[in-house]
DNA sequence: TTCCAGGTGCATA
DNA sequence: TATGCACATGGA
């Protein structure tokens, strides 16, 4: 990745491995939005801008380095591309979304977020991503910042329905309550094994939401998982119908430590491309 | 109107 | 351990 850092804003020179559209719009995020060409990302208490040009990305922040990890712009993906292309059923599913990078996302925000998307449609998770901001995070002069671990504890079943959380509202308080209760910090230092016992552990969170915690809050990529998008994928390459706990042993066996990005190329073109 | 959405919790066998 | 159902609610 050929990028450059200056005041307030990080050019990306290079677009093979970095489309905008394809990075925010492929699903992994939901809290960010689009004005006119340009889009807006949200993560914990910071923001950027981000400007698409014809030659290159400008992308406008007070916090450069942090947007710099949150577009994991150090890793070279022209290389986990072309490792992935030796399957052959990623080809086309690569060459859809050849701008997608796995963000680094808030952790907090994470948990909340996928706790959210069970059963959901992406635009409502980004409602009510949006909502919560707005109603609970500290004012930021031209945004809000999400709420911290603090002021999400003392938000009610019956708020976060108000904003649109369905019957995940309990789970979400209680979800919560255990996250408070955890050094997230020291949850880091667990390997991906562990770390999904303990999340499985908490109120709302499944193996898939699990997975995508690991995958989008951990930036751990020897996981794969499996939703209504990644399981019709499963069911057209391979002709079977596993279970989903068998879907996700048989592709984290193929794809090993390049499990999430596989996995992230194949849902995005398959939701958009339904046939 | 009906089915679906980045599934999970819980009861039952 | 595996299966089936209920769950909120807006989108398509």
């Amino acid at each position: 990745m050929i990028y450059t850092k200056e005041n307030n804003r990080i050019i990306v020179n290079d677009l093979s491995d970095f489309n905008i559209e394809h990075i925010l719009e492929c699903g992994q995020v939901f809290t960010y939005y689009k004005e006119n060409n340009e889009y807006v990302v949200l993560s914990a208490d910071k923001c950027a801008r981000i400007k698409p040009m014809q030659d290159c990305c400008i992308i406008e922040t007070e916090h450069v380095d942090y947007f710099v990890n949150y577009f994991d712009l150090n890793t070279d993906y022209g290389a986990i591309k072309a490792k992935l292309a030796q399957i052959d059923f990623m080809h086309e599913a690569i060459r859809f979304g050849s701008g997608i990078r796995i963000l680094k996302q808030d952790l907090i925000e994470t948990f909340v977020g996928f706790i959210i998307s069970a059963n959901n449609h992406i635009k409502r998770i980004k409602y009510t991503m949006k909502m919560i901001r707005e109603q609970f995070g500290q004012n930021m002069g031209t945004y809000q910042a999400f709420p911290s671990i603090e002021k999400l504890l003392t938000i009610t079943k019956e708020q976060f329905s108000e904003l649109g959380a369905g019957y995940r509202s309990a789970y979400l308080v209680s979800a919560i309550k255990s996250l408070s209760e955890i050094d997230l910090n020291a949850t880091k230092n667990l390997d991906t094994e562990q770390l999904k016992k303990l999340l499985l552990q908490i109120m709302g969170i499944g193996p898939k939401v699990a997975d995508c915690i690991l995958l989008f809050g951990y930036s751990r990529f020897n996981v794969f998982p499996i939703d209504t998008w990644t399981s019709k994928v499963y069911k057209d390459v391979f002709n079977n119908d596993n279970s989903r706990i068998k879907m996700r042993e048989e592709l984290v066996l193929m794809f090993n430590d390049l499990s999430g990005y596989a996995q992230q190329y194949l849902f995005y073109n398959k939701r958009n491309n339904k046939a």
